[in-house]
DNA sequence: TATGAATGAGCTTTCATTCAT
DNA sequence: TATGAATGAAAGCTCATTCAT
């Protein structure tokens, strides 16, 4: 009782710390945030900080991490209600999912950059339990794979790539329109998976 | 013969500010490098580097302009050297070029990160006259599409996506060996390419 | 038997954290030494600190009262085992004990700065019961010069100079080498406590 | 005259420092100045501590190495209006001299603690040219020593440790009392100083 | 153009101290 | 007695920026 009050205060000190330096991130920038503003944001002492992450970095990279993952836990969830069909179609439909996510989220993307990543997905969802059913819906893609022919590595290697992929082309073509806006890219972008998975 | 001299000077300058940042990025990091560090290195004042640059991040947009742009033209220049063939061919042997430079160019990659980008490139080569020779390699790669189908601006955008995925798959595989080294990853990445361009 | 453990206790726990103190004064310098690094080393609570010390520099003079205490008192110990015969050889005798232990223990002396001083020594031992056997000693030095015509207030005065003399030149010349090094100053630290005493 | 300029204003900045410095070590303690009220009373800004002394020891090291020095240059320079006769008379109204000194101004010698130094006095002088006229009443004085017997280099190491016996015994007695008033021990020290030398 | 001493805001970080347990 | 998470004041220090030369 006493102890798990402790850990759930804890919990709570590192989600408060996560939050305000999301919101700080997006507003202002990584650089233009100080430690000094995330916890004044967070309502924790400063010196509180240096009790959960060493430095702005760590910190960042966690809510990076924890952003990444949110968006591609939530594009597994929805693909999942889509029939068996052929892999090319759900990857088609995640793909989708993560640009319009994206579109109506460009700051968020901004923070995420190019790090988008389904190794630090899987990494994640490894180490927690609280994902077992997300674990679950990666297994059902790999599967879908594995059922077109590809071992599981390579099933999983060329998830990896399209992921990075994906997240490459959002960041050029929804904050930088180049070399053309999203919508332009999507098409050609979905035509390049079909010709990969097909 | 005064002004010439000026500016002769001014780009000394701008030089050895570039390279100094440059080594200091590398083998310090961006963060840790301050611009006292550089202007001592580049021997410069260190009020002079206002004069060139307005901060640190204009500075190393520069570095990583400068050095991506130079690992593509150095990819280009080599490819030209191959017999009129098949457009994956060509592109395999970029793509192969590029890999083959960062695995020996660690830190070059690191402060690239994902950031190895055609659009970049294009801009880059588009603005200055030394780079005559470079757009006439573009061109014929470019062609090479035109010939197989695609539309001038379709080309530009396939081989937009393509180095974008080449800079993340580098990156990831290279400097974090995710989702595996870098040799597995190759042949894989090959077969990706041939399959979306033929 | 409860009261004489917590006793026990208590005496455990001072006396850890005025040895871990002493190590880490002694390794990384006093100012660098923080108290939670101390209560770490002794393996206590950092709020149990201040049941024992109000702040660092109270144990710090407890650290040095005792290191130069424990010194002095060796001196002694061994100087005692002499023939009676004249005092300048048994403070000679002492002199040369202590600059010997210095030498080996440079760090110690560090420490102790010159602070080494046979006041603080005499109120230590007045205070402890467990030096009854140390104060039979100093009676017996000063007995001896009161054989040589000094009265009791005026030979420990002599003394008490000569300890702070000690003090002083050990430090100078074992840490500093100033004026020279301890080697070449041991003779003419002999040859004026001769004049001194004789 | 730009160079001279500016020079001086640096050297008026030192100056500044230093002076800022003595008085608050002497008034509030070294342990409880902080850099910010030093730089605040010199009327500095706090970073430009940093182009003077990488921190506040190196600091205080000069301040004690100014005051000292300047306590025995003073002496010396009295010492030198006596008849010339034998060095302990000389010895003796030096050592008086700084007695009196001291117990005039007790903060500063609670702040030079035990740190009164003849080899810290003639380094320093040494490396000054303004210090020429000091320079040769230490002549005097060493020379005074050669006619009695003494080798220049026994000389100094005799005069080294009468300084620090000097200092030792001002800290004791004029700041702790220890083992005596001051006035009590300066016959005593005196009687001692005249067996050494004659 | 070029310099670099000086600035000072504001950062990161530490750490003595408290207090609920 | 004993604990150690939390505090937050305040320290040391950096470094982008300015400006007189």
């Amino acid at each position: 009782m006493h102890i798990s009050r402790r850990i759930l205060n804890k919990d709570s000190k590192r989600e408060r710390l996560l939050s305000s330096a999301y919101e700080l991130f997006i507003s202002k920038g990584v650089n233009e945030t100080t430690i000094s503003a995330i916890t004044r944001k967070a309502g924790i002492a400063k010196g509180t900080f240096y009790l959960y992450y060493s430095d702005k970095y760590e910190l960042l990279n966690e809510v990076i991490l924890d952003k990444s993952t949110n968006i591609l836990k939530k594009a597994l969830a929805e693909s999942i209600k889509l029939p068996k069909g052929h892999i090319s179609d759900r990857a088609i439909f995640i793909v989708e999912y993560v640009i319009e996510y994206f579109k109506q989220h460009k700051s968020e993307l901004r923070l995420i950059d190019k790090n988008l990543s389904w190794g630090v997905f899987l990494e994640k969802i490894d180490q927690n339990d609280d994902y077992a059913e997300i674990k679950g819906l990666c297994k059902v893609v790999i599967d879908d794979f594995a059922n077109h022919g590809y071992t599981q590595e390579k099933a999983e290697q060329v998830v990896f790539i399209l992921i990075e992929m994906l997240g490459s082309v959002c960041y050029s073509s929804i904050i930088l329109e180049q070399p053309a806006h999203i919508d332009t890219m999507k098409p050609l972008l979905f035509e390049m998976i079909r010709k990969i998975l097909d």
